[in-house]
DNA sequence: CGTAGTGTTGATGTACGTCAAGTATTGTGG
DNA sequence: CCACAATACTTGACGTACATCAACACTACG
């Protein structure tokens, strides 16, 4: 028991976590980090399918995920969902409760999971304390608006091959941001999640991912995908010429 | 001249400002109304499809809509536009510069429009002085998220129907929280914004503006509409009941 | 070794886009 | 004030990208 603490204590410090440029990206020295490490905690792992925080709870803190996968999900009123975004490790989530401190919508886990837990209350002295903490803090909120602006973009005016290749290089982009392979790496999500993110059906997830291995530019075995040919992709999104 | 000046004065503190509400919600009491207002410039009206800013213009301010009404606009790879908002009068626009310093969209207005420019350095340092200003800009950029979250859902969860019925009781209920009438409004964006807004052809908004009509839910003239049945524009966006 | 979760593939249907034509309405220059 | 475009909007006929339905295969797990 003493020793597990010893191993949790080992693993969390800021200042040696291998995503701190990933989370706070900018204008944080060491002992800022280090005053940033003393307000976080870190709990026990989360399971497969457990929930973060759901649409209506008061919002209490962000978070930053450490290892595994989590989805963020918005309901109708007419019941259905639509998931808006996955995110990986040295990601934030948790903004979407700064408009009303209520959260406006789900978290939960696609795998076994661990989260950095920074408690609003804290995290807004830390930010009068640290001129530069307010302004990353804000970077990283205008990086959210980006990245839906961008799903926006995808939903509204792509067709499905489109939408599927943008989905395969934005994962690819982030894997390289975290050091990873870009070109081969395994999905956390299953299809299901991945046609509702992208407004459509499983079917056509399927057939999409089939027509794209039959054409040579990605390899596909089961939830692992190796991009062969990334211009090809890129070609399918469109991004090659204006017109 | 000197005159001009002088009504432009009049017109324009926001301590006296009948949208002051509207931009800084809560948090703000008079002195510190007055700081803000010594900040914020006021230029004269942009005419009609000008542009307040273009995606990779540097992000030197935040805008606030005092009369007319500006669209936001993202550009696909492909080369084809998302409207990912309108903005009426008392709405702040501008925040998709936070991230890179750099505008990801583009803002134009849709009619004759006048803006509150509010200056990102005095803004920040404004912030710093007043405390709650921090938290109402934290609030806003929440909402924006907020927004966003219900636009992904619409495209990507919506049938046409449903998308129109949710546009007009979006506007309504935008209508209502500016003290002007719910029920009848005219907007400020043809037809053709309206779908591209929604993610569907011009011909499909112009035949369900008909339909609704046919079924005497709204009336329509031109871009002045009524609606006669809230309650049957609710139905049909799947309000009423769950499964 | 069943039962449930996940993924694939084929056949069929349809909501909506596209194309085309026509009618206001608005703006512009003589 | 009148041509005249040019823009905005509507309506109908037709096509298609994708959803839906259905059946089946594979893995996991009690």
């Amino acid at each position: 028991m003493n020793k597990a603490l010893n191993i949790q204590k080992l693993k969390v410090s800021c200042s040696q976590c291998s995503l701190k440029e990933l989370c706070f990206p900018r204008g944080m020295d060491a002992t800022d980090m280090d005053k940033l490490d003393e307000v976080i905690n870190r709990n026990r792992p989360i399971h497969k399918n457990e929930h973060l925080y759901r649409e209506g709870d008061p919002s209490r803190a962000i978070y930053a995920v450490r290892s595994g996968c989590i989805k963020t999900v918005v309901e109708s009123p007419a019941g259905d969902e639509q998931i808006i975004g996955f995110h990986l490790p040295g990601e934030l989530v948790g903004f979407d409760g700064f408009a009303t401190d209520t959260h406006s919508c789900t978290a939960l886990t696609l795998e076994t999971t661990s989260v950095c837990e920074l408690p609003l209350e804290n995290l807004e002295k830390l930010c009068e304390a640290i001129p530069g903490l307010q302004r990353a803090m804000r970077r990283i909120m205008g990086l959210e608006v980006n990245n839906d602006h961008d799903l926006l973009l995808l939903l509204g005016k792509m067709s499905a091959d489109e939408k599927l290749a943008t989905f395969l290089l934005d994962i690819s982009s982030r894997m390289r941001e975290r050091h990873w392979k870009e070109n081969e790496f395994n999905l956390a999500m299953p299809r299901q999640d991945i046609a509702n993110y992208l407004g459509l059906a499983v079917e056509t997830v399927s057939r999409l991912f089939a027509q794209f291995q039959d054409n040579g530019v990605i390899t596909v075995d089961k939830r692992h995908i190796t991009i062969n040919d990334m211009d090809a992709l890129k070609k399918i999104t469109g991004a090659c010429e204006h017109h």
